[in-house]
DNA sequence: ATAAGTTTGTATCAAAATGATGCAATTGAC
DNA sequence: GTCAATTGCATCATTTTGATACAAACTTAT
């Protein structure tokens, strides 16, 4: 299919989806020390979005999640929660993705569907940076990661969700074990604290990290690994599963 | 107004609303060291339901929570937050709610936006019990408190959202100083403690908790209570207001 | 009036968790 | 081998939390 047609379709589905509900997905990864979140980019406008979609009559809006998920990341079986309602009565103008559909030769009036009052679930995703290969959408051309400290503006309330999300992502490192999520399979200590320093913004003593992860009985050493460098090598660790 | 040209009222009023979505409220009290939900009762079908309603095309989800907190109990200014929204395909069935409007006379179809897909945006109230009358809606016909560990069948999936508003508010209990809304405003350390015993499910030492939350510096004492009591008087507190 | 029975406010000590520092071990570069 | 770098862990100090004790303040019974 073209572009074009593409559009056509996703158009005409609005009878398909639950009206006035829409779900926005922060994802979060984790690279080169550096937390970062996968955001659209507009090209025409020039804007940035957080990856959203519409809700199928004919799913939760967890599945809506999921699905919206995979078709930005594709990937499947991530860590993925729900963590704000946003329903303010005017989260924004529309302007882009009425000039995104314009470009397309897609002139919507007032009352279009996707031109509506939504309310917009959001979501926060934690994923292995490595697995992921970001795919644009509908309305963009380009999908990429950003810093969290360097992130654009953004369309709608997103700046706020995004906000949002980090704040919860905060609060949940605290009292769950969350951040593995972030990491591939296995990592090493010093990998798992930078971790926790990027995301709670501070520096932790690495003697005390070390002996609070432990204590846990949560990690399960995999091997030396002989990283290549001038130092004593550290151990690989990987999450015990819980059978 | 007759209650059937109230319901009409209501019926007619679908299109004011934003569509597929709803709002539930879990109203917390604290009355003789129990904590209780306020709910609803249809007389018709001897069914209970958490107070909830409808968005108005022109207000937010958080505007609507508000109104229909004060259209249940006629309080405002009230501690009220949003904790989860419930976006399952199938939520439950409206029998109830049919039942309800066959009672007075409405048969509604089925393609009645009433007994459309609804999510539900959940939110939940702290309020102090004194003030509160509970005050029924459309549907129901008795507004009244229940043991939090007594609370019956429910409709819909809202005995689900009751265990999840528990679950949050043990949660904000250990990292927000929230209880005290739930409490009139002055109150001795032993109210307040049994108010965080009852919530969380478990005893505390007295000499530690009252240590615990002196430290926090945010209580204020008033004056002695002389409680007619055969024992030393205890002190009387309130919430420091912070300007 | 005095003694008895309660509950409150707080002090005190023990135990556990956390913060801070030091040091031996292991590796590659030279 | 020596050096620099980093890891793993031990150890000590400090803070927080858990548990117990006891004097103070009040009413009721005698």
């Amino acid at each position: 299919m073209t572009p074009s047609q593409n559009i056509k379709t996703f158009l005409e589905a609005g009878p398909e989806y639950l009206p006035s509900v829409s779900v926005d997905c922060v994802i979060f990864g984790f690279h080169q020390r550096q937390l970062k979140v996968l955001l659209l980019e507009f090209k025409h406008t020039k804007a940035f979005s957080l990856p959203g979609g519409f809700v199928f009559k004919g799913e939760s809006t967890d599945e809506a999640a999921t699905r919206i998920l995979w078709e930005r990341t594709g990937v499947k079986d991530i860590y993925l929660e729900q963590f704000h309602t946003f329903g303010e009565q005017n989260r924004g103008n529309w302007d882009v993705h009425k000039a995104t559909m314009s470009s397309h030769g897609f002139d919507l009036e007032t009352e279009h569907w996707l031109l509506q009052r939504f309310i917009s679930i959001g979501y926060y995703a934690l994923v292995d940076f490595s697995k992921v290969k970001p795919t644009p959408d509908i309305f963009s051309d380009l999908g990429g990661w950003h810093d969290i400290h360097q992130i654009p503006a953004l369309i709608l309330d997103h700046n706020r969700i995004v906000e949002k999300a980090l704040t919860t992502l905060r609060l949940m490192l605290d009292h769950k074990l969350v951040g593995f999520n972030l990491l591939s399979e296995t990592f090493t200590m010093n990998e798992l604290q930078s971790l926790y320093e990027t995301i709670l913004d501070k520096k932790l003593l690495r003697a005390n990290f070390q002996r609070k992860m432990l204590s846990m009985e949560i990690l399960e050493r995999v091997e030396k690994k002989f990283s290549g460098k001038a130092h004593k090598p550290p151990y690989v660790y990987r999450i015990k599963k819980t059978t």
